[in-house]
DNA sequence: TCATGATCATCAGTATAAGGACGAATGCCC
DNA sequence: GGGCATTCGTCCTTATACTGATGATCATGA
């Protein structure tokens, strides 16, 4: 794949020539693809309750660093803090979070877990699970580890190139 | 204040218990941030460009298949025929493709490259290889391959999964 | 203290991405 | 040859995702 295949002509700058190849063979339409495939199987495990994998995200970083400001999330799922306030808008139509104004801080809101959203987590969790494994089901054991390890790693090398950068603050 | 997320909560570590598990380590969450970055770095890529990754998927499959109808375009870069509609929308404002009647079937829409179109595919191909390869610099030329390889099977297992699958018709 | 810059949430605008529904056109079957 | 389901493109709605801009607030420094 990388290894020069039909490399002869002097069209690309170097490397592969992308240009010629399929779109199944370019690594940015593959990983839009599985991200749609990840996307349509949550749906599918969770139909029935009306959550989203992205909300479902937000939901868990509440569980599990508390309540935290708005910019926290964000950087915590690797969000927009627009995005976040948009998610989060429809999270407390849904009365699954709560925001209150930061008594510290009058910039700030703080967002919280109600009830409801604990409840809704604790249903959604198996469904979200199966979603999680079916989307790498296709691999072994063996490879499904090292495909995450790849995952964690790509992400990791360009984890500055999001507006809000995962794990800030 | 959120300071990365210690593991040192021990519900029950069973074999899949990805509720304890941080975000970082659920395949949905990193393949959605590869998304994004890949995204990132094609839009740094080709900036001064009006162009976006899906954008350019359409114009390649329409370079690589010759003039198409909708639902052919859909079909080759595994999109909903309305995303496709909407896509091409844009496309057409600026020139860069044009949509005719098909005499033959009159419920279709033939869609064609201008040569704005394939001028621009000309320009943007060095910046888009780039983005490309730097989505997976991180790994080595052996895992590069490996991780490709590995999305392909991915991809291929769940083809079905969108409302409109890849190499349909 | 008070001006200044930085920060946080939000707003406006644009671009994917999917579901549901619908009109126009087609093809098929009796 | 006339119903009738199917297909294709479109419309409407909802939900990510980002950029640029703005208002409110805070922190800093002179």
């Amino acid at each position: 794949m990388l290894e020069k295949t039909k490399q002869g002509r002097d069209s690309a700058p170097r490397g592969d020539d992308w240009h010629g190849k399929p779109l199944q063979e370019r690594p940015g339409f593959l990983i839009r693809r599985l991200h749609q495939i990840h996307v349509a199987l949550f749906m599918e495990e969770c139909a029935g309750e009306s959550i989203t994998p992205v909300q479902y995200s937000i939901l868990t970083a509440l569980d599990h660093i508390g309540a935290a400001e708005q910019i926290v999330l964000s950087g915590a799922v690797g969000l927009d803090t627009t995005n976040v306030a948009d998610v989060l808008a429809r999270l407390e139509r849904q009365k699954m979070i709560k925001r209150r104004m930061s008594p510290r801080d009058k910039r700030m809101k703080i967002v919280s877990l109600t009830d409801t959203g604990r409840a809704l987590l604790q249903r959604i969790d198996a469904g979200a699970a199966r979603a999680h494994e079916r989307t790498l089901a296709a691999l072994s054991p063996t490879a499904r580890a090292r495909f995450m390890r790849d995952l964690e790693t790509l992400v990791e090398a360009n984890n500055d190139l999001s507006r809000t950068p995962v794990g800030t603050r």
